[in-house]
DNA sequence: GTAGCTGCAAACTCTTTGCAACTCT
DNA sequence: AGAGTTGCAAAGAGTTTGCAGCTAC
């Protein structure tokens, strides 16, 4: 059993034969999958799945803090398992994303929060550029 | 004539009374207006405007950069006049939006880029905060 | 046994678009 | 005059939901 199914049981989710293979995709997914690329690759081992399924399951995992849905500027939104924390940079140029990782920016950022009153919850950052070509 | 009016002409559009409108509207704006925002504002201007004219008017706007759409996992987009750059912190409990800058982290994002190889193009950052009460 | 989950299809929200009429320049 | 712009309504994309049947616990 894995640790995405343990959490789901502990939060009280049944785990059910369609929750057991959208998790084993989320799983195995080394990308930022889509709602549709998610039913795809389900679809890939259990063929009767439903993208309502889908979308359901995804709600469900995200509101319990397990997955991050990300919205990159495209108009639908992707998904990733919540194992550690990182960001992303965007290559404009090939639609890649890589993901990193710095300290320092962990810090300022509760800095900036604080200094505005605020107690730091949540937080994005995404970078955006193009490949710096050797010359 | 607005400063908003001169750069849409010098990119070579009409300044049509909806176009004239709208560009009202975002200037005296001082919020994060939706698309529905702007549209119900501009119609209290002019009432015979439609909604499909925002449509098209902001996503020219955005292609200029005389305007930021934001996406703050609501479903759909939010705009501002793209005056000065700065980022945003969300106040998780009544949705105000405060704007902020910082000069340090503007530094790290440009240096986090280089080292993975990129040159920054555009980056988007949000903060969620609680404000923090006093005791 | 039953509360919760599923597939299906319809509905909903946000956004875009084809078209004929109109309007800046 | 002519290219660009508009309003309207229809269509499109992504997502949610009501319901009857099914399933994990």
């Amino acid at each position: 059993m894995s640790d995405l199914e343990h959490k789901c049981t502990a939060a009280g989710l049944k785990m059910t034969e369609q929750r057991r293979v959208i998790l084993q995709v989320l799983d195995t997914s080394e990308d930022h999958p889509s709602v549709e690329d998610v039913y795809e690759r389900a679809k890939g081992i259990d063929s009767s799945i439903s993208i309502a399924t889908v979308y359901r399951t995804l709600n469900l995992l995200d509101e319990l803090d397990l997955v991050i849905r990300h919205e990159f500027q495209e108009g639908y939104s992707r998904y990733e398992v919540n194992w550690d924390h990182h960001h992303h940079l965007v290559d404009l140029e090939t639609g890649e994303v890589i993901e990193f990782q710095n300290e320092e920016l962990e810090e300022i950022k509760v800095k900036i929060a604080r200094e505005l009153g605020y107690e730091l919850v949540d937080h994005r950052l995404e970078l955006y550029g193009k490949k710096i070509k050797k010359s």
